[in-house]
DNA sequence: GCGTCTATGGTAACCGGTAGCATAACCGTG
DNA sequence: CACGGTTATGCTACCGGTTACCATAGACGC
């Protein structure tokens, strides 16, 4: 009887389609579990589980034993059933709409740096800010994971609605966002207006005059940052933006190449060219070869971002640089701040990026830079 | 008495240092439980969990109107209760090795558009296969997360051991390489070598014969399958590889640099060339600006994963590519087959890669092409 | 010697789900 | 109409940890 019942509960779900297959796949040999640990160290579970969590009241001899024990074995305690009893996940998430991979793949590493031997995870989840149910997406994402944290990264780190739900979900978060903000937030502050600024004093010093600027798109806070460093550094050298030379791009290799062709068709065309990163700095490269203007001998180019393009392209580019991994393993860290350091709001450090000069930039034709 | 105790107790942990912040982060409100939703229903938890589950014995209005109540509600279930139960969590790995950020956001991608709407999210481990430890981190990391399967990518998916190790830690998986495999194993394969056939095919066609390969290093598998590839195209036509021709590279820029220096400052020097990967092509375009070698009319380059810096040096180059996101959406689509097809141990799917032509190939200087 | 405090460890309940089994209702059939 | 088989549903234990609360053993002060 046993037997047959147990035969006819074998073939279950008869007609059971699209049921997980998590519910169906054969059960993983069991593991040492905390009870085996406290078992074979001849405490209760009550005990290792201080162990595990550095609780204090443990005898040092005990906590050694029980160490030992949790090595010899190689015990790992269950993320899931500590998280559920903690109602907190061991993940972090990583929410971008950046549509730089290297920089991604860069902000990936360094939260990693920070959460290796943490016992905690990265999640990745990218997003579209603009699109349909953006909002619950996100919320439904961070309430059902319990999230430990996230880190944000530009453009969407510069959505104020992100945050507040973040906040209002109870899930702590680190945005990294360049420096203009207005109120004191928990941040990994970018200061791009001053790298922007060492970009133009250089093309300044080389005795460039006719300098154009080619932004990125205004979604992007960096956008504005960057321009603004740009113009401030200029006026150092009591040089001016002329109108007609900033000009509107989209980050992307497509705009700074259009908008290249146009800058440099121009009978009084400029001698130099800031782009707001390196892709479309790219596409004025290309721009600039179909029309034989040469690099640098004729036209200046600087790009933002020293991205891995920068250098392969030719001639190498001078470009802006950020520690982008460093600056992804700082957020990380910033969540693990203590509560105290969480709730002042400070931000959680700060970043000045730094000119790195290659072969794209020389004095204008026929012209003698103001010095050096 | 009863209070002073409890306020003893609120001063926990006097000599606390170390222990998780989880554990001491202020408790998130509570969210709604299976056992409300069963309330609410005026059901068991039981049936809810059916319902969930997508089990049968529920009566379709029974489940209509829980369907009802969830919807609601916006009731998620706890993915870490369910895999607590489950012994299984809901989080598929992606455990990678691979240079190229491109490639790797895209198998990110790829595998997120899989994932997304069924309740599972991506983790991101990066590994070195070369390193000490490295087999215990990975069986740590599956171990402990109880991952519900993991998808391997190049370089470290052609690494047996590691197979191995996930085959007896029973956590499925699915491995993206190229096809060279000897037993049939459970994968994405990619024809790497058509793609380089179809390289040596349009070279030859162009009237090409001193035709060099630029190969990756041993390391990677797709190495050896392009460089076979490439062979065999040219054998198509009566051409052979010249032993001086075909030359070792890193995948790298600066191999794909060196290299082409090498190769290109030969008195008898190739018309065209092949590199294993864009990054040494794209080296090999810095060799031919520095020596004054024109592309496409003195040398003609053809590179392989058309990657987006193909398109932004100039000229654009020819490349082969393969449908990377969707590459990664299929290995994970892989991970959710019947145990039947799990078992069965064939390839989930096969993608050959197509010939992207563009400005970097053109006759041989003083020659005319065989055929158009 | 006794009450109180501190250090230490045990027990039971619980986190939010799922699995096994019992049971009730329903169905057609001999 | 009793009966076996199928469908629908609920009860209870359990997944692997943590917490609340309690018990006990020494140390200490009077």
């Amino acid at each position: 009887m046993k037997t047959s019942s147990r035969r006819a509960r074998a073939r279950r779900y008869p007609d059971d389609r699209g049921a997980p297959p998590a519910a169906k796949r054969g059960r993983p040999r069991s593991r040492l579990t905390i009870t085996d640990i406290a078992r074979l160290a001849g405490v209760s579970k009550k005990t290792v589980s201080r162990v595990i969590n550095r609780a204090p009241y443990v005898q040092a001899d005990t906590r050694a034993r029980i160490e030992a024990i949790i090595a010899e074995h190689g015990y790992q305690p269950d993320p899931q059933a500590r998280g559920l009893a903690f109602r907190r996940s061991f993940l972090v998430g990583l929410i971008h709409d950046n549509p730089n991979p290297q920089y991604v793949e860069n902000i990936q590493l360094g939260i990693l740096d920070s959460l290796a031997g943490r016992g905690y995870e990265l999640v990745i989840r990218p997003c579209d800010r603009r699109g349909p149910g953006f909002l619950e997406d996100m919320r439904g994402f961070v309430e059902r994971l319990r999230l430990f944290g996230v880190v944000l990264i530009p453009s969407v780190s510069e959505d104020d609605r992100l945050a507040k739900l973040l906040e209002s979900a109870d899930c702590p978060y680190v945005r990294i966002a360049c420096a203009s903000v207005d109120k004191p937030q928990r941040m990994v502050l970018t200061h791009d207006a001053r790298g922007a600024a060492a970009a133009a004093r250089r093309l300044a010093e080389l005795g460039h005059r006719r300098i154009a600027y080619l932004s990125g798109p205004p979604l992007f806070r960096s956008a504005h940052e960057r321009g603004a460093g740009f113009i401030a550094g200029l006026a150092e050298y009591g040089l001016e933006l002329a109108p007609d030379l900033a000009v509107l791009g989209a980050y992307t290799y497509e705009s700074g190449l259009a908008r290249g062709r146009e800058l440099l068709a121009r009978p009084d065309r400029p001698t130099a060219i800031f782009a707001g990163n390196d892709e479309m700095a790219t596409g004025v490269y290309s721009a600039a070869h179909e029309l034989g203007i040469r690099i640098p001998q004729d036209l200046s180019v600087i790009g933002f971002d020293d991205a891995p393009i920068a250098t392969r392209i030719w001639p190498a580019m001078t470009s802006v640089r950020l520690p982008v991994r460093e600056m992804g393993r700082t957020a990380a860290e910033g969540l693990f701040a203590t509560p105290k350091a969480a709730a002042a709001k400070a931000p959680v450090a700060e970043f000045t990026p730094s000119l790195i000069e290659r072969e794209s930039t020389a004095p204008p034709p026929r012209a003698r830079p103001t010095r050096s």
